[in-house]
DNA sequence: TATTGTTATACTCTATAACTATA
DNA sequence: TATAGTTATAGAGTATAACAATA
């Protein structure tokens, strides 16, 4: 981390580079595993999250707790719509708004894509020793959560945590 | 990191998702600021690599340096020998092969594109302190180098270290 | 037979932005 | 005016696989 300015830095010398590296192998390797049951990576994260809305959540709700834009919710919808695994229907209270919501299917999936998901974090960090895991977790999340990041991708949300319904640490 | 089998893990639980969230922000920045500079990322990662060729270097060993696949190194190769960055030449010993090499423009590029790099690092990851941060470095090369990936994308390489030409730390 | 590099098809993800409808 | 959702265009990245030329 410590360069005098005129060096022409590596590649491998930013932290950048083997997160990108990394992640794009596990997301490739959980893809490859949710493409037996159906989904892509993406959209198994969608069918997770949507698990935990009893009641269903409006489309524009997940974009802020995934940090995905609106269009990219609503594409990824569709095509769940189309697998047969969630519904859209119209929000009754607010005529602008969908609530999304699994279908039967869609509830025996998650808990197998939710399966695959530990066994993938599992196979990459299991070796890795606890330590340096937390460290790796916390430095993520205080990067997501501490507004680190210059801008937001357009037309993307960060990610914002909702008292009464996110999840439970900090 | 202990879950009971029966249990539905949520998103937020794995790393995995952590990574690709953080990773996703980061390269968009890199991008964002490359892109004023007239190239994306990955373009951007090529012409660092082959700056640490003086002689230039084979499309093939560079997308074993980097991961990448050959024929992903190809279009690359391509799009940067239009904008004027790289020169593509026929190799003399090996009828098969190519040399890429800088051009007095890309050569003058590389530096501000590791500055670049290097600026991003420093915002996003700058306030997280050393010893964090040397631990997530040390897990994904433990991760890259250590063959816990099950499978390497199609077409794609590992990275390998090159005794003779590779970086100098383990 | 292995390697070097190219190319083609198709799809996902993304950036960008315009658009309609309702609050 | 802000929000909810959709859609269109374009391009990057990728998966997959076939291909030609040379070692």
């Amino acid at each position: 981390m410590q360069r005098r300015p005129e060096q022409i830095s590596p590649v491998e010398s930013h932290l950048a580079y083997w997160l990108n590296y990394v992640s794009y192998r596990i997301t490739h390797q959980l893809r490859r595993r949710t493409l037996r049951l159906g989904v892509t990576a993406a959209e198994s994260v969608l069918l997770r999250k949507l698990h935990e809305h009893e009641e269903g959540a409006m489309p524009s709700r997940l974009a802020r707790q995934l940090g995905l834009s609106r269009g990219h919710i609503s594409r990824l919808a569709k095509r769940l719509e189309i697998k047969g695994l969630i519904n859209r229907d119209k929000s009754l209270s607010d005529r602008r708004a969908l609530i999304l919501s699994l279908t039967g299917y869609g509830r025996v999936l998650v808990p197998r894509l939710a399966a695959v998901a530990d066994q993938t974090d599992g196979r990459n960090f299991g070796g890795a020793g606890v330590g340096p895991l937390e460290s790796i977790e916390r430095v993520m999340k205080w990067i997501v959560y501490c507004g680190r990041f210059r801008f937001v991708p357009p037309g993307r949300c960060h990610i914002i945590r909702e008292p009464r319904y996110g999840y439970a640490d900090g």
